[in-house]
Formats: structure tokens, C-alpha cells, sequence
RNA sequence: GCGAGGAUGGCGGAAUGGCAGACGCGCCGGACUUAGGAUCCGGUACCGCAAGGUGUGCAGGUUCAAGUCCUGUUCCUCGCACCA
């Protein structure tokens, strides 16, 4: 069968050949290098755009088709604004570190640098494919040896600083020290330290007399990294703690598998003194509302007041039992107290029981929450708990009350006990009610009444003692003056309080960063000043499942045990010996600064040099496109480092992030059961326009769902580059919809922008002979709409509205079929307006039309705003409201003249007969709308 | 429970308070073809032969004019969730 398939006609085979054409010489001749300030050809009189993708992590799995979605968007805006005059820093990395690299290692026995190497490797492939225009000479990943000796680095500044509460600003650590050395700031540890304990905090001490020991431990404890003894969430089938954020209704983000708490000495971010600052800071970013909102709730800032309770009894070193409170006015209604399971009075009352304290029940209790999962804890929200045997003194007036065990209460929020007031608060109501305890009320509504438990604002009432009283007060007020009066007394303060717990920085894991830290013989931790601390090879990288946390490092003997000379640790001895922190840092670590490590990628002396951060960064990136999965995790990590980091001086902007854009999720179809069970997409059949499961014959509901293996409908981004080339897809991903929203993806729906594609080509070339085709007289009609695509487009391009840019190039190219054809300017000026979006078949246009350099280098066209309307337009004339009849009127035509025209014309008299026309509104070249009755 | 967002043709979607449905898919008709799952041209919200009428989840309201603003309501999606 002969094929008469014109020569040059743009298809699949011809697009590929362009693309891979084109892509080769980008790469040959390093179109998109972007020099810094100061390097041959920067050109310093241009203004500066960092557009950045959120990097990938390198899966053995290859690129799904929601890696393009976000880098195409990038890729536009990146193209467009170098096209605009811009210096453009967009750059492209790999997040390599951590859990999933490790856990396929396991699976397959290869080791993870040999996986993850094959997979960035298959990464870089793939994304070179779609002709993104990166800066490849940036190219850095977190596995880099240079890079992660930087991270180390950053680490060690985070290590020797702390948090300035007054100033609200992170400094030296070697400040602090100067102002307890000279007296200036008592010798106190940090009262906003989770892990110091109420009576020490209490203390205050002599700084001269205190011991080496004693003055590390007091510095230590406002450090912005910390070791602490601390219950955390213990995976024992990964055989490594998580943050909270990795825990997800107890079971680990990764895996699925189940959590448990338990202690353990770990390193931690004292990321909670930055709560307020990480609120405040959201305020003047171009960010999401829902982002904004998500990490605020999370950081979960309230205020309230800390109030100690004497205990009727001290126990052993504990005389207090300090609770946290949002509602101080309610005092007087306090009949009970409640502390968490793993609070320390419990242990202090199991070793010295009360008369009524029933020490195997409390023992059974402890022990029991202690075991019980998360998960568990977090499903069952019916209220259990023991009574201690221990009372405590309430301070506004004297009474004793009986303090409860309950994990109802966390040890992780506030001081891990509470005031507990059934009248006022739903969880203590209940409680009250399922162990009998007393209920008193002590605020009243401000008008009406409550059935039940009462949580509002309202009026205090039964709050008067011999030592105070807030009786009649509204809630604001009562809360003031009793906060007053706690603090007179040295009975509580006004205090800060966030949802958010400081960060959990340790992993017993073999694939991450070191630590910088080495221990002394005394077991004293010190900053190792070297960098990178180099991660030992292990052939034997298999974690144990086990209840025990065994860091898989310490299996490095040779690598664990220096002596601080070779390590670069200063103020020992350089003999003297040491080991080596054995814990690994979390896979976060590497994506909180790569940001700023781009700006300045081959700079071994520092992460990055005040030039290129004032010159890339002095604002902030300029564009961040990424997915909501990181609105509070990623993001909130990396805020926090470039706080410190900024509050340190060693970059010039407060936040990293100027703007943030969320590209939405690539979904895919499914089919649906009666039952809501799902039938995989290979499994039905169109029977009459109706989806059928075809095992059954029974008829199936289409719905949109995530793209998953067990349903079939996973795209594989190279398929279809296959199918359609590269061009296309890249269109296809930005027409589904508005960047921001979640669509499905539909096969069917990318041809019509290959026939776009094709359409734009044959309007220029000639298919059989691939030159050229112009027309040599401009129709002035198509010029116009070339003028309107060129506004639309970039006015839609910095709306980050990609899909109506598109469509407007669509109805352009349509438009130009219809017409006689492109003149060689329009030609021209039309590929340089697709150039972002279809960045190989705009360069092989260009190239054939003779033009010089390369399209993507050239300049963005200009439109003429005369050009934008035509000289008459049709104006729909409404009578009510609705439209009856359209006149041709001159564009410009004002008010008055447009109303005389509209009740001149002879229809519109011929409708109005018989009413009196009320009123005219007249939007001059746009609509009448006659009111008459 | 708290927080955020959404609902427009057969499908994806478009619309600074000013002609609802741009553009694409699909579908219908035609042209060119030995052929068409290629290409080109035309049509396509719904009801109606038409004139015309009806339409943006539902119920109200503001306005000359509402998909858009306001009030209430239903359903859906996402995030957080015993946070004192």
C-alpha cells in the first residue's frame, strides 16, 4: 500500500526527530548556562528571575506524569521571562537521601548508592527529554559528599546558636555565654526548654561557682540543637524514630508501618522558640491561603497561662504540678487534675505510693498506654484513666483536688497535666462523668443559657476567695486579672504555647548525613569542625527489627572511633580520643537549603557567598512550584533554617520563599462498583457508550482517583513521549485545566494538541517540501488577532493561566488556517510566542524560517495596543435585562451617542412599544439595557 | 469537631458584576478519498418545527444587570484532629 504521508508532515516520528535535534544542541552549545554575578557574560544591567522546582527524589520507579506537570509550568515562566530580558536561575537537583532509597536497597540487595545513582541518572534522562531549559552546570544532589558537608556544616551553626526571646532572633551561642559569664543574663537554665524539668528551671544559680559540667548543661539547654532524653516514635519494622510529621494516625508515613513511643536520647530542633516568628513571617509571602493556613494551624500558637499547683505532699524532688492553660478565669472550677501516662509524677508516685493510690491498676494503666500504639490511642477516644492518690492545692482557693493519670492528656502539649474544669471543657466534662467527679460552674453565657458543657466566653460567676476574686467579669478580663494575680504571686506567668514540639533530627539509618558531633570520654558531645564528616561505606546496611533503637552506623567501628585531631574537633587535645555520633540526619535535612546552594553550586569554602546570595536570593525565590503534600513539612523546615541562617547573617532575606505555587495532582479515571469497590481500567468495556466490568457484564460508575498500580492507570510519561513527542505532552499537561486544580488524565484528549501542533507547522511549512510557505500581503484582520494572542499569552503567562494562553494560541493558528496565510513577520512573531510552551517545534519553525540564533534566546515580541480592538463591535442591546437585538456601532462611540443610536434603531423602538422607558445603562462598547415597563 | 477549597454541556474546562459555555475532546453532517482511526469544512447547552422559552448544586437577597457579591443550605474533596 503506498504511503503518501507528506514528507514533512509534523507527527510523532517527526516531532521526535526535531526534539532530540534541538535538544542536542542546547546541550552542545549550553544555551540555558546561566552565569553568576561576576563570571564571563553575566550581563549585570538585566533584572534577575529564580524560578525553582521543588527537586525530586530519584525513585527507581522513573518520573510520573506529576514530575512534568510542575516542571513544564517552571519551564514556561523560565523561557518566557528569559525571552522578557531576564537573568533566569532555574536550576535542577536530586533529593537522594533517606528512608525509600534505603528500604529498596534492602529489598534487592543492591547497595543504595548503586540504586540511587541508576535512578538519578534515569531521572536526568527523562527530564532532559522534556526540554526543560535547567541550568545543568547547577546540578547538585544530597548525596554529593560537597553538598551534605555543607548541610553538616549549617548544622553545626544551628548547634552553636540560640533563640533571643526579647529580640525574637536566633544568635551566636558564644553571645550567651558572654552574658552569663559577665552576669548580665542570670545563670538559669532555658525556661522554654522542653526538656528541662520545672524544679531546675526553677534554680537559679551562681555562674562562677557552677561546674564545667554544670555550665554545659545550663548553655545546652538553649541551643537550637539539643540532645535530649525524650519519648519518641519508635518504628521497630524500619528500625528508626519519626517526627511527628512522618507519623500518620500512628503509623509511619512511609510503609504504613505501626508506631510506638518510647525514650530515647536523640537530637532535636528547638524549632518551637521559632513558632511565633514562623507565623509572623507567612504574613508578607505571596503563598496559597490554604498553605498559609495549614503550617499556622500546625505551628498551633496560643496563649494562656502556666500555673503551679502545690502538691498536698511533695514527692520526692516534686513539690508542684505545673499545668498549661487557655483559660485561667476558669481556676475556681478546677475538681480535678489530670497528667499524661508518661509524666514524671507518676513514675515519683509508683516509687513512693500514697494511702490511696492503687499501685497495680496505675502500674497496668502506664504501662498499657505505653504499649499502646498511636494508632489504637488515636481510635479509641472513650476516656480511661486511674486516680494517682496524689491532691494538689488548687492556688485561688485552697481546695484539694485529686490528680488523675489519663492519656486523654499528652505529654507532648504543654506541660503534659492539666487543670481539669467539667463545666468548661468537653473532654474533661466527659470524663467527669464517666468517673463521677464533681462539676462546678464558674462562667455563665453572657445572655440565655447552655445545656451541658459550656466552652464559650462568657461571665465568671463562684470565682471569689479570700485571696482574689473575678466574679462578674467578662472571660478577656477575668483571664487578665487572674493572670495578674498568678504572677504577683509567683503562682503562673502569661505563656506562649504551640502545637508544634520541637523536631526530631535523629534516624538509627545507614542512608543520610552524618552528624558533625563527637563524644568525649566523658561522654560530652562537641561540633566536629571538619567538613564533610564522610558517610563510611557498610556492605551490611539491613536494620535489626527490634525494640531496641541500634543506630546502624555503629557498625562502622573503624569509622566511629578517632581521636579529635582527626576528626577537626577543637578545644581537646588533638590525641585525644573520641566517637562518633552514630545516628544519621533525617531525609529532610538535604531539601531545606539546596535552594540557596544553586545560587552558588561549586563554592567549596561556604554553602553559598554573599554575592550570590544578595544577587539570586536578596528577595527571596522568586517562584516556587511544588505540590501541597509539602505545605507543612518541607516548607516549614526549610523557613526554620533559613531563619536561623538569615538571623545569623548568613543570608540576606528573612524568607526564603517570595511566592508559592501548588501545581495541582494528575488523577486518572477508574471505574466504580455498586458495591464502591474499584474495577482496574483494562477490566471494562464500553458497551453502548456505558462502562461494563467485563468479567460481569454488570454496568460500572466512572470516577476520578489517584493513579495507582493495583487500578492500571499509571501513564508513563515515556509511552507517551513515544506516542506523541515531547512538545505535545508538555501542551497537553498545560491545557488540562488551571495549574492549581487536580484533573484527570484522558489519553484521548492529547491528539487535539498534536493536530494544534501539526495544524501551527502546516500553516508555515510546506509538508511535502518542509520550506517555508508565507504569504507576502498581511491580512490586517489576522494581524489584529496576532496582536490580541500576544497580549492574551503573556498577559495569561504571568497569571500562571497556562491553559487559556494556549487556547489562545489555538485560536490563533485557527484563525490563520481560515486566512490567506502567515506573512514571514507573523510567522516569525508566532514562534517566538510558542517558544515556552513548545520550545523544539518553535526552534525548528525558526530555523526555517531562516532566522538567526535560536528562538528560545530571543527576544519576547511586542503588541501594539491600537491593534488589540476592532474599529466596530457589536453590541448586544438588553431590555430587562435580556438581550434582544445587537447593533454594529464604532468601537469607540461614548455614552450618550451609543444610548441616541440603540433607541433609534427601528427594532429596538418596535419592542419598546407600549412602555415607557424607566432607565438607560450604557456601557460604552459593550452592552445597552433598556429598563421600561 | 476545627481549618481550607470546590459544584458550569456527554467529558476536560472558559468567563475584570456586563452577550454563560472560549478552547480542546467526543459526537453529528459534508468534502477529499479504492479506503479512513489521516486531513479539511460546517454544526453541536437543554426544550421547541418555529417564534420563543429555560438554564452555572439548592433556597432566598442585593443590583438596571449575578456563574461571579451577600445570607442560609446540600453534597463532594483535601488538611488537622483528645492540643488543655
Amino acid at each position: 500500500m503506498a504511503e503518501d504521508i507528506p514528507k514533512f508532515r509534523y507527527d510523532a516520528a517527526l516531532a521526535n526527530d526535531i526534539e532530540t535535534r534541538w535538544q542536542a544542541r542546547w546541550e552542545a552549545e549550553q544555551s540555558f548556562r546561566q552565569p553568576n554575578p561576576g563570571e564571563p557574560g553575566f550581563q549585570a544591567e538585566r533584572p534577575k528571575y529564580y524560578c525553582l522546582d521543588m527537586f525530586p527524589y530519584p525513585s527507581g520507579a522513573g518520573l510520573h506524569v506529576g514530575h512534568p506537570e510542575g516542571y513544564t509550568a517552571t519551564d514556561i515562566l523560565s523561557r518566557y521571562k528569559r525571552m522578557r530580558g531576564f537573568n533566569v536561575l532555574h536550576p535542577m537537583g536530586w533529593d537522594a537521601f533517606g528512608l525509600p532509597a534505603e528500604q529498596y536497597a534492602i529489598q534487592t540487595g543492591v547497595h543504595p548508592a548503586l540504586t540511587t545513582k541508576k535512578a538519578i541518572d534515569n531521572f536526568r534522562r527523562q527530564l532532559k527529554r522534556f526540554g526543560f531549559s535547567y541550568d545543568w552546570s547547577r546540578e547538585l544532589g544530597t548525596i554529593d559528599p560537597d553538598y551534605y558537608g555543607h548541610t553538616q556544616w549549617i548544622f553545626v551553626q544551628i548547634y552553636e546558636a540560640w533563640f533571643d526571646v526579647q529580640q525574637q532572633k536566633g544568635r551566636p551561642i558564644s553571645e550567651l555565654i558572654a552574658e552569663l559569664e559577665s552576669g548580665t543574663r542570670a545563670a538559669q537554665f532555658n525556661p522554654d526548654a522542653a526538656e528541662v524539668g520545672h524544679e531546675d528551671k526553677r534554680k537559679v544559680f551562681a555562674w562562677s561557682a557552677l561546674s564545667k559540667r554544670e555550665q554545659r548543661a545550663i548553655i545546652d539547654s538553649y541551643r537550637l540543637a539539643y540532645l535530649a532524653q525524650q519519648t519518641v516514635n519508635w518504628c521497630p519494622k524500619l528500625g528508626t524514630v519519626l517526627a511527628n510529621e512522618e507519623v500518620i494516625d500512628g503509623r509511619s508515613e512511609r510503609g504504613g508501618f505501626p508506631v510506638f513511643r518510647r525514650p530515647l536520647k536523640q537530637w532535636l530542633f528547638r524549632i518551637t522558640a521559632y513558632g511565633q516568628r514562623l507565623i509572623k513571617g507567612l504574613e508578607g509571602l505571596d503563598w496559597p491561603d490554604a498553605t498559609r493556613a495549614k503550617q499556622t494551624n500546625w505551628i498551633g500558637h496560643s496563649v494562656g497561662a502556666e500555673v503551679s499547683f502545690e502538691l498536698a505532699q511533695p514527692l520526692g524532688e516534686q513539690q508542684d504540678l505545673y499545668v498549661f492553660t487557655t483559660r485561667p478565669d476558669t481556676l475556681f472550677g478546677a475538681t480535678y487534675m489530670v497528667v499524661a501516662p508518661e509524666h514524671p509524677l507518676v513514675s515519683a508516685v509508683l516509687q513512693a505510693p500514697r494511702p490511696e493510690t492503687d499501685v497495680s491498676a496505675l502500674q497496668v494503666y502506664v504501662s498499657k498506654a505505653r504499649n499502646r500504639s498511636d494508632l489504637d490511642r488515636q481510635q479509641d477516644k472513650t476516656k480511661t484513666g486511674v486516680f494517682t492518690g496524689v491532691y494538689a492545692r488548687n492556688p485561688v482557693n485552697g481546695e484539694h483536688i485529686p490528680v488523675w493519670v489519663a492519656d486523654y492528656v499528652l505529654m507532648g502539649y504543654g506541660t503534659g497535666a492539666i487543670m481539669a474544669v467539667p463545666a468548661h471543657d468537653e473532654r474533661d466534662h466527659e470524663f467527669a462523668l464517666a468517673f463521677g467527679l464533681p462539676i462546678r460552674e464558674v462562667v455563665k453565657p453572657a445572655s440565655g443559657s447552655v445545656e451541658g458543657c459550656f466552652s464559650d466566653d462568657g461571665i465568671a460567676i463562684n470565682s471569689a476567695s479570700s485571696v482574689v476574686s473575678i466574679d462578674g467579669l467578662p472571660t478577656p478580663e477575668a483571664k487578665a486579672k487572674i493572670t495578674a494575680w498568678l504572677e504577683q504571686q509567683k503562682l503562673g506567668k502569661k505563656k506562649h504555647n504551640t502545637r508544634l514540639r520541637d523536631w526530631l533530627f535523629s534516624r538509627q539509618r545507614y542512608w543520610g548525613e552524618p552528624f558533625p558531633i563527637v563524644y568525649d570520654a566523658d561522654g560530652d558531645h562537641h561540633p566536629v569542625k571538619k567538613f564533610p564528616v564522610e558517610l563510611p561505606e557498610l556492605a551490611d546496611y539491613q536494620p535489626e527489627e527490634s525494640d531496641e533503637p541500634r543506630p546502624l552506623l555503629a557498625k562502622a567501628q573503624a569509622w566511629v572511633h578517632t581521636t579529635a585531631g582527626a576528626a577537626g574537633v577543637e578545644g581537646l587535645p588533638a590525641d585525644a580520643k573520641v566517637t562518633r555520633e552514630t545516628n544519621t540526619m533525617p531525609g529532610w535535612a538535604g531539601s531545606c537549603w539546596y535552594y540557596l546552594r544553586y545560587a552558588d553550586p561549586r563554592d567549596a569554602s561556604e554553602p553559598i557567598s554573599r554575592e550570590a546570595d544578595r544577587y539570586w536570593l536578596g528577595d527571596g525565590v522568586d517562584l516556587y512550584m511544588g505540590g501541597a503534600e509539602h505545605a507543612v513539612l518541607h516548607l516549614l523546615y526549610a523557613r526554620f533554617w533559613h531563619q536561623i541562617l538569615h538571623d545569623l547573617g548568613h543570608v540576606s532575606a528573612p524568607e526564603p520563599f517570595k511566592k508559592l505555587f501548588h501545581q495541582g495532582m494528575i488523577l486518572n479515571f477508574a471505574y466504580e462498583r455498586a458495591d464502591k469497590t474499584l474495577v482496574p481500567i483494562d477490566e471494562v468495556d464500553a458497551v453502548e457508550g456505558e462502562p461494563v466490568e467485563r468479567a460481569t457484564g454488570q454496568r460500572v460508575t466512572q470516577i476520578v482517583t489517584k493513579m495507582s498500580k493495583s487500578l492500571r492507570n499509571v501513564i508513563n510519561p515515556d509511552d507517551v513521549i513515544a506516542d506523541y513527542g515531547a512538545d505535545t505532552f508538555r501542551l497537553y499537561e498545560m491545557y488540562m485545566g488551571p495549574l492549581e486544580a487536580s484533573k484527570p488524565w484522558n489519553t484521548r484528549d492529547i491528539a487535539g494538541l498534536q493536530r494544534f501542533l501539526q495544524r501551527a507547522w502546516r500553516l508555515v511549512i510546506d509538508e511535502s517540501t518542509g520550506q517555508p510557505k508565507l504569504s507576502d500581503a498581511e491580512d490586517p484582520q489576522l494581524e489584529r488577532q496576532l496582536h490580541r494572542a500576544i497580549a492574551k499569552v503573556q498577559g495569561d503567562i504571568e497569571r500562571i493561566a497556562f491553559n487559556t494562553a494556549i487556547a489562545a494560541l489555538i485560536g490563533f493558528v485557527n484563525a490563520g488556517t481560515s486566512a490567506a496565510g502567515l506573512t514571514r513577520s507573523q510567522a516569525e512573531r508566532f514562534a517566538r510566542v510558542l517558544a515556552p510552551f513548545a520550545p523544539h517545534v518553535a526552534e525548528e519553525l525558526w530555523q526555517r524560517l531562516g532566522m538567526d540564533g535560536l528562538v528560545s534566546l530571543a527576544a519576547w515580541p511586542s503588541y501594539d495596543d491600537a491593534q488589540l480592538h476592532d474599529a466596530t463591535v457589536e453590541v448586544p442591546v438588553q431590555i430587562m435585562g435580556k438581550v434582544r437585538h445587537r447593533l454594529q456601532v464604532p468601537a469607540e462611540l461614548d455614552a450618550a451617542g451609543l444610548e441616541k443610536l440603540a433607541l433609534a434603531d427601528p427594532k429596538v423602538q418596535e419592542l419598546l412599544a407600549g412602555k415607557s422607558v424607566r432607565k438607560v445603562v450604557v456601557v460604552p462598547g459593550k452592552l445597552v439595557n433598556i429598563v421600561a415597563n
